[in-house]
This record gives structure tokens, sequence and C-alpha cells, in this order.
RNA sequence: GGCGGGGUAGCCAAGUGGUAAGGCAGGGGACUGCAAAUCCCUUAUACGCGGGUUCGAUUCCCGCCCCCGCCUCCA
């Protein structure tokens, strides 16, 4: 089955096509580390981890490659602000972007960059485009000239002429032409600054993207992602300053991931509605965020709301509770008049699963397949239950569904990990909105013991204490035709 | 203003030239000692407005209204 993918650079879903076959190149651009990262940070990187996921799952050889843009005005100030080394800032920073990737289960990219180690490098791209004549120099700055580059424009579709209204020249600027851009900055007293063929400076933004993937990857790549707003300059600038000096292709495909709003304006630091990922972490599951960026197709905006993480988290239950009542349904007595089996539903679910994936990452649609397999199993435990025992094959079955969304929840989605140890909690600063609970599982299990003694002696006063003073405790039990589970809430 | 993306039942959200997935909420039921939790069933004349093409459009075309994003840094 074909994969198709929607690629900003022509406006339509096309064929994917890797360059080489079998092999996929990926880059997006990772985050500015001047700050802890938000919502709107977190669904880029699910959304291409997702991504990455699912094209190593089609078989290809998956090189990806994620940037940590480590020196710019931002990181300046903030080090400023706080007399601090920018370095010091920087680090700070990336510390948190890899606790919030590990709490989130990003997984990491094969090489993570950073401007800050590729100085040699991003001169090197600039000299060349000197030579090559779509840059020039002035007084320690260098800029790209960017009407030598004739097809300015054609990746956020905007003509020169429409640009040329907007731009601007910032003061202390030499641009020659106010839509030129600055590769690399003369450094101001104080400023970080490395030597070059033009004296003591730093690069400026887009170039490193195009220096790194040249080392990392090659002059063409399969696809460019990253977020929507990044289009325009960024990636715009990017493929120019790329494709005016190797003459080829940048990028094949351009995946631009929609925008997390707040009441339907876009999450940002300068509007100030920002959740961050400590937030989401302090008060859910990793899986409930991930789960709520893919019920979303991820060209779509998503307006985050703390209703709409709780709706999701009770979907997410139900996804759960079909998996693990497994156990519910194997301890059932054999039955070997039972009839049906849930192989038809299994093999219409999984590809309907992957029909949808194969189209544009449609995750939404990919997710219901899954839903529509759990209302299945659920139909068979039902009946099971009631009369009383399964078939051998029909348990078989129910294990395979179970099998089959568990694994590709897990390997497709990042979901149902929690199998593992949830991540180092003491180090997030935010409070824990929950109890800091440490649950001795032992002693809730004797209790249930003790409240199934006594409720078969119809000492009810007995059991409903156990079961209240337990719910006190946010322990929810569930009476089962065949024992007592018992889950924290 | 230019460019891009949207407006689908109470909410969220897929999708299709032949009357529309899934989730949440609502209603009914099963289960239970009672609950809780869970599950099943189910409701709803849902496709922004007005034209056009068509045997037939929510799906294509045109116009309009409204929303969001980008056009400065931004995932």
């Amino acid at each position: 089955m074909s994969l198709k993918i929607y690629n900003t650079l022509t406006g339509k879903k096309e064929e994917f096509v890797p360059i080489k076959p079998g092999e996929v190149k990926i880059y997006t651009c990772g985050v500015t580390v001047y700050d802890v990262n938000h919502v709107g940070h977190g669904r880029s990187l699910i959304v291409f981890d997702v991504i990455r996921r699912y094209l190593r799952y089609l078989g290809y050889n998956v090189k990806f490659v994620r940037n940590f843009t480590d020196v710019d005005d931002k990181i300046i100030n903030r080090a400023k602000n706080e007399c601090l080394p920018f370095t010091v800032i920087a680090d700070r920073y990336i510390k948190e972007y890899f606790q919030d990737a590990e709490n989130f289960r990003i997984e990491p990219a094969d090489v993570e960059p950073r401007v800050t180690t590729h100085i040699p490098d991003i001169i090197d791209f600039i000299q060349k485009l000197i030579e090559k004549g779509y840059a020039y120099e002035v007084e320690g700055d260098v800029y790209f000239s960017v009407r030598k580059f004739k097809d300015y424009g054609k990746l956020s579709k905007r003509s020169i002429d429409e640009l040329i209204a907007g731009a601007r020249v910032e003061p202390g600027e030499k641009k020659k032409d106010p839509l030129d851009f600055a590769l690399w900055k003369a450094s101001k007293a104080g400023e970080p600054a490395w030597d070059s063929p033009w004296g003591k400076g730093r690069p400026g933004w887009h170039t490193e993207c195009c220096a790194m993937i040249f080392k990392h990857l090659g002059e063409t790549i399969d696809i460019h992602g990253g977020g929507l707003d990044l289009t325009f300059p960024h990636h715009e600038n990017e493929l120019a300053q790329a494709e005016a000096l190797s003459d080829k292709p940048f990028a094949k495909y351009w995946v631009h991931n929609g925008l997390v709003t707040v009441n339907g304006q876009k999450m940002s630091k300068s509007l100030g509605n920002y959740i961050t990922l400590k937030e989401i972490y302090a008060k859910y599951e990793p899986d409930i965020l991930r789960l709520l960026v893919l019920s979303v197709h991820y060209r779509s905006p998503l307006d985050f709301s703390w209703e709409k993480m709780e709706e999701t988290k009770k979907a997410y239950e139900r996804l759960k509770t079909a998996i693990e009542d497994y156990k519910i349904v194997e301890k059932l007595p054999e039955n070997s008049d039972f009839e049906g089996h849930l192989y038809d539903a299994i093999a219409k679910a999984e590809q309907n699963f992957y029909a949808a994936m194969s189209d544009d990452f449609n995750t939404p649609e990919a997710l219901a397949a899954l839903f529509g397999l759990v209302r299945e199993m659920n139909i068979l435990k039902d009946r099971a239950v009631k009369e009383g025992g399964i078939s051998k094959k029909a348990l078989a079955s129910y294990k395979e569904a179970a099998n089959l969304i568990h694994n590709i929840g897990k390997d497709m989605f990042g979901l149902f990990d929690s199998l593992q140890p949830c991540i180092k909690v003491e180090d997030i600063k935010v409070e824990k909105e929950k109890k800091e609970e440490k649950i001795d599982e032992e002693l809730i299990e004797t209790l249930l013991e003790v409240r199934n003694i006594a409720r078969k002696q119809k000492m009810f006063e007995i059991a409903d204490l156990i079961r209240d003073k337990l719910a006190q405790q946010d322990i929810v039990i569930e009476d089962t035709p065949v024992g007592t589970k018992w889950k924290k809430k």
C-alpha cells in the first residue's frame, strides 16, 4: 500500500517515493533553547515521532536529524538578564528538552546537532554562497541576496513583490536590499563570537539548518518538517540558500504540522497562553497528550483545553481496558460450544489502520479503526461472561486483538509503555496535584481478600468500609465475574 | 491587503459525487448485595450562506460571510 504525504511545496497530496529506495532522510527543526517547552512544541515532536515510527514500520531505513538552536538573540537576552554565559542557558534548556522528550517518549533523533558545534560548517557554507555570488559581506555582516535566487517564495507561495511591502530593515543592518536576510552577524561587545573570514561574529538563523543538513544528511533530503509557522520565513530562506548553493532540490517533501491554539488563539510565549509540557506531565500520563495529538489530523489546528484532556483520558481508558481485560477473559472456563471469534474484526481493523496511516498519516481515522476493534472485543467478552465460558479459539482471538492494539499503540503511537516505571518524577519542579502515593500493592491485595471474604459472608458493612477507605486513597475497585480488579484513579 | 488552512450533530473530530467514521457528553439497559468501574444499545431531519455543474453535492466550480495562521521571533 503506497504512502501518500501532503507536500507544502506543491500544495498536494503526493505518493511518497524516497530519493534512494529503502531509505528516508528526515530533518525537523528542533527547539531554540531559551525557555521550557510547551504543548505546541510537544505536538510537533509527537507528530514527527509518529511519522518516523510509521516510516520505519513501512520498512524504510530512516535517518532522522533534529537540531538545537543554541545561540540566538533570545538566548543571548536571557543570558544577559540572568547574568550568565549563554552556554549555561542553552545547556539548561537542552537538559529540559531531553527531560520532556523522555517523559513523553519522543524517540531521540539519530543525530541531534547543535549550532555551536557546527560553526566551521556554517562558515564554510556561507563562504561558498559568497563565492557563488548569492551572498555579500558588509562590515562584518553577511547577507543573502534574495533577488538572485529566482525561485524565492516557491515554498510559502509568496512573490517578491508582495514581500517588499512588509520588508523592513532593522536599525544597524546594512542590507543592500530590504528583502535580504543575515547569514552571519558581526558580534557586538559581550556577545558570543567566533572567528570568521568576516571578523568576529555569529551565525544568523536559517543557515544553521542548511549547514547541518548538508553535513549529516546531504544536499537533498526526503522530508523536511516543522511547525506550520516555520514555513515563512525560516524554511523559505533555508530552501533558497541550500538550492542556491547546490543547484539541487533541497527537500523532496515539506511537511508542516498545524499549530496548537488555546481558545482559538495560537499558543505562544508572547500571548502567555501556553501550557508547559511539565505541567501536563505533572497531571496526566504522557499517553493522554499523545492520544490527544493523534486524535486530530496533524495538519489541522489543535485547540488545547483541560476538558479535552479529560475526555481524551476517558477514551484512552477504553483502549487500555480492552487490552487489560484479557486477564478476565482468560480466567473464564473453557466452553467449546462458544461460537464466534474476532479474527475477521482483527483483519479489518488492521487493514483500516494501515490504510488510514498511509493516507497522509491520518491518525484520527487510524484510531477509529482501533476503537472499532475494541467494540468487537467488548461484545465478545460480555457474551463470554454471560455464557460463563469461552472457546479456545475465541480466547486466542481476543488475545490477538489485545496484542494488536497494544503493539500498534506502542510501536506506532508510542502509547502503553507504562509497564516501565515512569520517569523521574522528583525532577519535576511543578507541584504534583495528585497525592504523592506510595502504593503498597500487597496490602491492597490483602484488603481485597478480606473484603471478598466479608462479602461472601454478607458482612457488607465491612466490605463497604474497605471499599470506601480505598476510595479515599484514590484506589478504585471493580468487582468482575472472575474476581476483583483495582486501579489507581 | 496578499498567501495558506478551516467552518460536519450538545462538544471534539474523520470522510465521501449517490443521504456521513470514531471519541466525549445525553438517554435506556446489562452486571452488582448495593455501588463503583466497565460494557452493550441508543438519540439526534450535523455537512456556514447563495448560486452553478450533475440524474444526484456535504463532497466539484463561482461569489459571499465568519474563524485561524503566516506576512517580525516562534513548533
